[in-house]
DNA sequence: CTGAAAGCGCTTACAG
DNA sequence: CTGAAAGCGCTTACAG
């Protein structure tokens, strides 16, 4: 490898010169700032990474942490189909950190670390990231409180967290979910069910809350028992889930699902009780995962915007690095996208 | 942040002392070694991570490329539904390098860099990685002669690349498309198509192997024209393959596809052809992504073994790394999953 | 504008 | 077994 000395060699100047002429240093000639140029070009100069961030005290690297299960990895949560809109989410924070000139570092640790959450902070610290990025991580993990009391810049994703030096971005679940209640009720359903996910989730929670809100916009009493929690938001307890309410509830016209695996388990429930969707049950899912289109029938979806959670949790994280950006919260809208699974109930009733 | 400094003070030895007490040197002291780990636990001392790296010239990093594509990002790729697969393996890849005390890094990079492979390869010896994993590189792909020069360890996953410092590890295509077609043939299907993806890749090309080698192992003359490829591995691709399929071929009583993505669009074309899977028509997938669970029916499946995947590169790799291994392949076996998309062929043809 | 020097926090021959 | 010293490759006040 070339370092600096050589190319300072090459370029006749000092070590010094050629660091301020990278650096982007305003007090270099322009004669000496070509000739370094020129030598880093030819000798294909880069300057190591390693040895910059021990000097400067901070690698331009961020931290990614994921989920607040009893897992040893991150991404191992993942595996669970239900998480599939988290990946294509990762997929977003992953373009923009990466060109923005970021490194993304998923930390090595053992499993104590996470719940030594002073093990983790020094974990980064000992990385010298400068940030991290939190995603989905629940407000009672252990890490949470240790984050907020560093002075690390932190960005949680998908979760409602602020301090000092922490904020956070999510989509607007309960708008989202208006969106395809309105959607629903326009089409003429008044008895629609939906499977929450778990009491005490944040999505589930407000996804419910918009749920609710649209009736009572709407004026129209709804019915507590067609609120259906599930333990968590898998596709086989929303799959249960329907198999028990269309069991017993022949007057559900609609079921709105609060993850698209869900939806996938609402559409095998459906397709199994004989009932046709959109023309005997409509069905509505959430995220807007890539899959979405192509269940059978393409399932009506309200989107996350993944493009604009993604950038937006990376922009932000790095305004915090820079120091040109406070920790504010950002709400990303939500859309419903309108497939083939939502259609007008069934004028004899089902 | 405690340095080895403060450690040492409080230990009362030399920061030579405290450093060799750390990395299990044998020349220290009972003594000493005892008074250095309390004095480290009391202090919550980690060794800055980036300080060792330069003084070592090497960091406990691994770095994660991906893909072969013109796209700029690496996990962007995976946005893709048939991409799937390649989420559980990372999630496999990643745990493994995490616990194995490796920290997992996505290098920053400007587009520019992976098309220009020696940059590419200079970023990675700038950030001082330990190795490399590529994941589904193609082999035309700039970076892998540029990598296969390097001194630096890669090893290539779901591709077959050797060099001096290089191997690959994959599953055993060949061997699960037999296991399909053995399955099938078993049932009484004597009609079977395939769809085979792309013609040049390699995990469509060993798939298609195995197919035809077991008809030639039955005895059984196969229909060239039964061999349907697509251009990608897509959903939407598979489905308009099988609409064309069943449109003109009533006598193909089972359909392999070589992936589950593909299976689900020949699921769906199946379902709006009016035919029953399994009675009508036998689907067989390939990968056994977790979602084939879930499918309408639940997908037979050849399953690759994620696990054994993911820890097999990491494994090597480190194994390389460390000088202990050479560089060999590894080759995976597959297993066929028998769910509810495959049965005896219609007794009275379609 | 420019260079010599100090320093980032560790590790590792080198003496003892 | 142990410590003082040198060095990893940069950056950045400090003089000039």
């Amino acid at each position: 490898m070339t370092k600096s000395v050589d190319v300072a060699r090459m370029a006749g100047v000092s070590r010094s010169t050629v660091s301020r002429t990278l650096n982007g240093s305003p007090h270099v000639s322009p004669d000496a700032r070509e000739r370094v140029l020129a030598a880093v070009a030819r000798m294909e100069y880069k300057p190591d990474i390693v040895a910059r961030s021990l000097v400067r005290q901070q690698s331009r690297t961020i931290a990614l942490g994921l989920f607040s299960e009893a897992e040893d990895q991150a991404l191992t949560a993942l595996s669970h189909p239900q998480r599939y809109f988290y990946v294509e989410l990762l997929t977003s924070i992953e373009g923009r950190t990466v060109t923005a000139g970021y490194d993304l570092v998923l930390p090595a640790h053992r499993s104590s670390d996470t719940n030594r959450p002073a093990d983790y902070l020094h974990g980064l610290r000992a990385r010298r990231v400068a940030g991290a990025l939190m995603v989905a991580l629940d407000v009672a993990d252990p890490r949470v409180q240790v984050l907020l009391d560093a002075a690390l810049p932190v960005v949680f994703v998908d979760a409602m967290i602020q301090g000092a030096h922490a904020t956070y971005i999510k989509s607007d679940n309960i708008d989202g979910a208006r969106q395809a209640m309105d959607h629903l009720l326009h089409l003429g359903h008044r008895s629609i069910a939906i499977l929450c996910g778990p009491p005490q989730s944040l999505t589930g929670g407000e996804r419910l809350l918009g749920y609710q809100q649209a009736f009572a916009r709407w004026g129209i009493q709804h019915d507590p028992n067609l609120v259906r929690p599930t333990a968590h938001f898998e596709i086989e307890e929303a799959y249960e889930a329907t198999r028990a309410l269309l069991a017993t509830r022949r007057d559900v016209t609609a079921i709105v699902a609060v993850s698209d695996m869900m939806g996938i388990g609402v559409l095998r429930a459906a397709y199994e009780h004989g009932l046709r969707v959109p023309d005997d049950l409509s069905v509505v899912g959430f995220d807007d995962i890539d899959l979405a289109a192509y269940t059978t029938p393409p399932l009506t979806s309200v989107r996350q915007d993944r493009a604009a959670l993604g950038q937006g949790a990376v922009d932000r994280l790095i305004a915090m690095i820079d120091g040109v950006s406070e920790a504010l919260p950002l709400i990303v809208p939500t859309q419903l996208i309108v497939r083939k699974s939502t259609a007008p109930p069934p004028a004899a009733g089902r």
